[in-house]
DNA sequence: CGATCGTTTGACGGTGCTCAATCACCGTGG
DNA sequence: CCACGGTGATTGAGCACCGTCAAACGATCG
């Protein structure tokens, strides 16, 4: 029933056939430059500055594709409202999911460098977005210094949770790597004033399989997992998180079950052996980085 | 104990040990902002108009940390001469390498949005990089344009990289993953005008398997594997091209051994079942996608 | 209500992680 | 000069986690 996306019922739905229809996206309202500074997190207003400029809003329908992996770009979005996923289409029809995207991300960065776009995008909702054209980017960035800085925010920010996929696609124990990501995704809402305890996931199985890279049918055993575990309650995509403490040690431990929540609550659920892990780098040769945790 | 870290007697090392160590970086003749824009990629000369502009460039030791995860950010770092990989440590002391940077690449940038580094930078051989300074970082790209477009430039390419490295990291066979890092590894060459054949590596096994998210003695494996396949010749760290074809098919396959390469020429080498994977989103739901590549 | 897709659960087999030993390489110091 | 400890790379053996295949159930929408 999805219950309730975040615009709902614009009567533009055009009814057409799949991928034959050719606007998965449409014109709405344009909206201002104030507007996509707010969602941007400026709260400045630099209405009086720039009272003429406005720029395209687009109504995206759940499931359309609003950027087509090695398209010519001609726009940058801007997450208005709603949930994307970007992925990469690999050679051999192998889809890789490689972020989620919410209100005051960008979108379609990634093409700058080479004029195509590197990854697709597609709506897990209707949404709508800011499109702003990249022949007048520059110009705008040089005549809004806040709209420039909240860009390069955002940037910083994408660039920084591309780290935390990694994290997240780390070699661990599957469960863990479904703890990450739902801690991640629990800091996400409470960071957008929503509750970080109840979640709405709006994305598949299989969209978050390939995140954080096991098959999707492990997500459902890790999701269990963790239900066992005592950590949370789910049904179906909505999941609440019952003990948030449990959670992140399970998220943090490299492998498994985390040791000191082993004894006695969760009898029997105790399988792996070790706990310390060989994969990658744990202790690698860097000794300034261990000096920065003393033993 | 902890013998030696970075930087071996370059008299700064004030004896006192480790990490209270100040200085694993120093600083050399400063350089323009012309060197700055040419090691960026821009041909254009802006030395007429800014001519007075230097920014100061630091050398860095192999195994030295530029950047410290969680540390405040001061500088932005423009990678000069080098190599360095960029890493996150997990709570457990398991460090996640997220890519790798040579000149041009930008360092840092991940923490404009935090105000601290969201992961560390460690030299992987001797380098140099500018720093420039993030108080006069806004200063400047408002009054050098040419800076500022090479800034976003790069910026747009790290994103890009971050989407390959995702792919990298995919759950396929470990041969693949290590044959698309190769092949990744000569086209960067090739970019920067070295040979795409003949790869010396500056990065340890170790490094090589965070990357991909296998242990390293699968790194090792999967090396004499492409060697077995005839891609490959390799001695340590130096590794030369044999069968680019090859590789590339082995690279773009889901799994193992690619198929048409299976008969005859190298024997008993097939050893894989099924070569078609359930993993993930493969022919998932999304139909606009299907529609770009006619079947 | 039937078709389609998403989710869950089960069983089985294989890849790759773990542990371990060996070798090569290097700078150090006897 | 060679012995020595330390690191990195390689190879082998064993086992278990997870990918694959399969089936059943539930959800959604026409």
């Amino acid at each position: 029933m999805l219950p309730q996306a975040s615009l709902p019922g614009d009567g533009l739905s055009s009814g057409g056939g799949w991928f034959v229809r050719r606007n998965p996206v449409m014109v709405a309202a344009p909206g201002t430059i104030s507007d996509l500074l707010r969602v941007m997190g400026v709260s400045q207003d630099v209405t009086q500055r720039e009272p003429a400029l406005t720029l395209p809003v687009w109504r995206v329908r759940s499931g359309a594709v609003l950027l087509h992996e090695g398209a010519v770009a001609d726009f940058l979005q801007v997450v208005r409202s709603g949930t994307f996923k970007s992925l990469r289409t690999l050679e051999d029809g192998y889809e890789q999911v490689l972020s989620f995207a919410g209100p005051g991300d960008v979108l379609g960065f990634d093409a700058l460098c080479s004029g195509h776009h590197a990854s697709s995008v597609v709506a897990l909702e209707d949404s709508t977005v800011f499109a702003v054209p990249l022949r007048e980017l520059d110009h705008w960035r040089q005549h809004c210094t806040p709209l420039d800085q909240a860009l390069q925010f955002a940037l910083s920010r994408q660039l920084a949770r591309a780290g935390q996929v990694a994290e997240m696609m780390a070699p661990v124990a599957s469960e863990v790597r479904l703890a990450r990501f739902l801690v991640w995704q629990s800091v996400s809402m409470a960071e957008r004033g929503e509750s970080p305890r109840r979640l709405y996931l709006r994305m598949s199985r299989r969209d978050i399989a390939s995140l954080l890279g096991v098959a999707h049918e492990t997500v459902s055993r890790s999701f269990t997992a963790l239900v066992d575990w005592g950590c949370l309650r789910v049904d179906n995509r909505e999941v609440e998180i019952l003990d948030a403490d449990r959670l992140r040690a399970c998220a943090h431990n490299t492998r498994g079950f985390p040791d000191e929540l082993a004894r006695g609550e969760v009898a029997g659920a105790r399988r792996r052996g070790t706990c310390s892990s060989n994969l990658a780098n744990a202790r690698s040769a860097h000794r300034e980085l261990d000096a920065t945790r003393p033993a």
